[in-house]
DNA sequence: ACAAAATGATACTATCATGGTATCATATGT
DNA sequence: ACATATGATACCATGATAGTATCATTTTGT
């Protein structure tokens, strides 16, 4: 799958916290968005560290965007979730097959993975919000 | 995964057959393509049942190619062994997200996914076989 | 006829990525 | 101090894919 179930949920928190421009607690989102406890802590946590969030503890703490919204690209949630958009590469490893560089498959391979991260890379947290987006 | 190992092996097995033009057995096929025996029997098995090779057992039966290169497409064989392609549709069911429809970003993950489909369903074993390939 | 060599069918096991859970430590506001 | 929040981290569950094993059936050569 192209979007891992942890970046849709990331990208549903990040657009709650975006809409409501207030500190908010994982609960709140939990609650809202109907994701599991502890798998959104997880994905929180995930958010604050490659700061996309910035956190705060204590009783009203919670969590706020850390960035503004078009600089928030797909390609970034992807990469943090799931690695880097791979379509490709992963399965013709080394002993498998040594001749990728030459591999007509592994040519085409290549634009349809090329072609995904173009599309992805150009898809930002303003965009999805803003396009009609209606996501959960 | 875009292709998986089953596919890749039958492509494998699909190009020597094409290209030996003989009756061939799979303990050939397993030899020369250094592919496990019994996954190899499995994936030609498949391969047997959706019409692509004919099979013909006792001594000195095996495995022929039963369409021409041109007309075996890898969407076909994708089909065989992962199913559908599908980039999109698979993650976001029913109870999940339920706004398919008009949700931007499944918008834009199926236009990858067509994408992808045109690339892949454009490519026979004809191609592969001539277009420079040197899979394995 | 018979044995060996091949495939057909099918059920089983193993591995790994992903999704999801649980626990304890740490910080903060009242 | 205590309740409430996040930080860190280790663990468990599930499912898809890869791979194995077994037995039945067909065909060929002697």
């Amino acid at each position: 799958m192209l979007i891992a179930r942890s970046t849709d949920y990331a990208v549903r928190a990040l657009k709650y916290l975006a809409e409501k421009n207030q500190e908010t607690s994982a609960a709140e989102l939990t609650r809202e968005l109907k994701i599991p406890w502890p798998f959104m802590r997880k994905i929180m946590q995930s958010l604050g560290k490659h700061g996309l969030v910035a956190s705060r503890k204590g009783p009203g703490g919670g969590f706020l965007l850390a960035k503004a919204p078009e600089k928030i690209k797909l390609t970034g949630l992807v990469n943090i979730f799931q690695g880097p958009v791979c379509l490709n590469e992963c399965i013709f490893k080394k002993k498998i097959c040594p001749n990728r560089k030459t591999c007509y498959l592994s040519k085409k391979l290549g634009e349809i993975e090329e072609h995904a991260f173009l599309v992805l890379d150009r898809i930002t947290l303003k965009e999805i919000i803003e396009g009609g987006h209606n996501h959960g």
